[in-house]
DNA sequence: TCCTTCATTCAACGGATGTAGAACGGTTCA
DNA sequence: TGAACCGTTCTACATCCGTTGAATGAAGGA
């Protein structure tokens, strides 16, 4: 079908295609972690991809599957056996999540309150975070893992969206040695039940 | 003017017109509370309160304005001197918002993503917990206050507005309990820097 | 070259929202 | 009683939104 070793040429219609639909992925993911899903419009999300609206409904459908494809994300397992390997893959996955803005997360973060399904997304995190409490000791396990999920959350939250002048500005690394003895102290059950 | 020691007939249309407002501000702050800023409309705040749309608008001028006054709230002060006292007093701040869901505050927390004067009203509370970083050691002082108010934040919302299950569910004393070595590790100045 | 395909744009609709102003009807007071 | 007041409702406007379907024009294949 093509002689030479490039079944098809550069730039073509389906290249182009793809490039487009990144264009507005990017947008709109840009836009929903700043906006928020009911404040971020088909057209401005048009208008930051330099396309317009119409064609945003037509690669995606409607404003909810663009969110969906926007937000999509693969949340970091945590494998740790012990209560101390754990913390700190919690503590890592903290620093990295302080150190750069990440984009999808953002948006679902900045949405959830507001958007049932960016709820439900945060809502998935959360859940895979709960299960480490198998290796969470203590008969509250589950509570304590969804305390250290609050905390991160809170913490991520203050830094990037609300951007509490301190948190903002310090050192992540900073940030993430003043939570390691709480993270510490609720990944360890030390209290006489 | 009057022969009798009532001044203003009861059920007069003074008495009327405050009923009527009190109605509307508490059909607001529960809307608000439920569906954030933008979600909430002046016409559903009025079939709430069962009254007319015009009327909000005559009575608090614009949707802004209905916000800030449904929002409203005085933040309870922190006075302790040591650092355990500080974090005692926060942990009964952070219990009794535990308990009873506190209206104005989950109306303006739930807002704070996509409303600028709500992260203000949030940003405010929080200023007044980091001023309570005198009393907290350490050069990092106003960082720790501020960790400490983003956890505070995650906590709440975790279990009124995003409603994980396990922090919705359980025991409020039992979340206490579970913070306190957590809130004291960052009250107190531990760490050698 | 001619026809098909398709990425993209244009124009429009139906609905919802914040807001303004006129109108109504009971209350208050001289 | 009669007139002013005012709490309340009704109607309407301008705007913005998500979404749709037709139109356009360039690229790809026979």
């Amino acid at each position: 079908m093509n002689p030479m070793n490039e079944p098809t040429p550069r730039s073509s219609r389906a290249q182009q295609r793809i490039d487009t639909q990144e264009r507005i992925l990017s947008a709109a993911g840009r836009l929903f972690a700043a906006l928020g899903y009911d404040r971020t419009t088909i057209r401005a999300v048009a208008a930051a991809a330099e396309v317009d609206a119409g064609l945003v409904m037509h690669y995606f459908g409607s404003k909810e599957r663009l969110f969906a494809e926007a937000t999509r994300t693969e949340t970091p397992l945590v494998t740790g056996e012990t209560p101390e390997e754990v913390a700190e893959q919690l503590l890592g996955i903290l620093r990295q999540s302080l150190i750069e803005e990440p984009i999808a997360s953002l948006a679902a973060l900045r949405s959830m309150l507001t958007h049932p399904d960016a709820a439900a997304e945060v809502g998935n995190a959360h859940a895979e975070r709960v299960k480490v409490s198998k290796a969470i000791p203590g008969v509250d396990g589950n509570l304590r893992a969804a305390v250290v999920s609050a905390i991160l959350i809170g913490v991520v939250l203050g830094r990037h969206l609300v951007k509490l002048d301190e948190l903002a500005d310090a050192d992540p690394d900073e940030i993430v040695e003043l939570l390691r003895p709480a993270v510490l102290s609720l990944t360890k059950a030390d209290r006489t039940e």
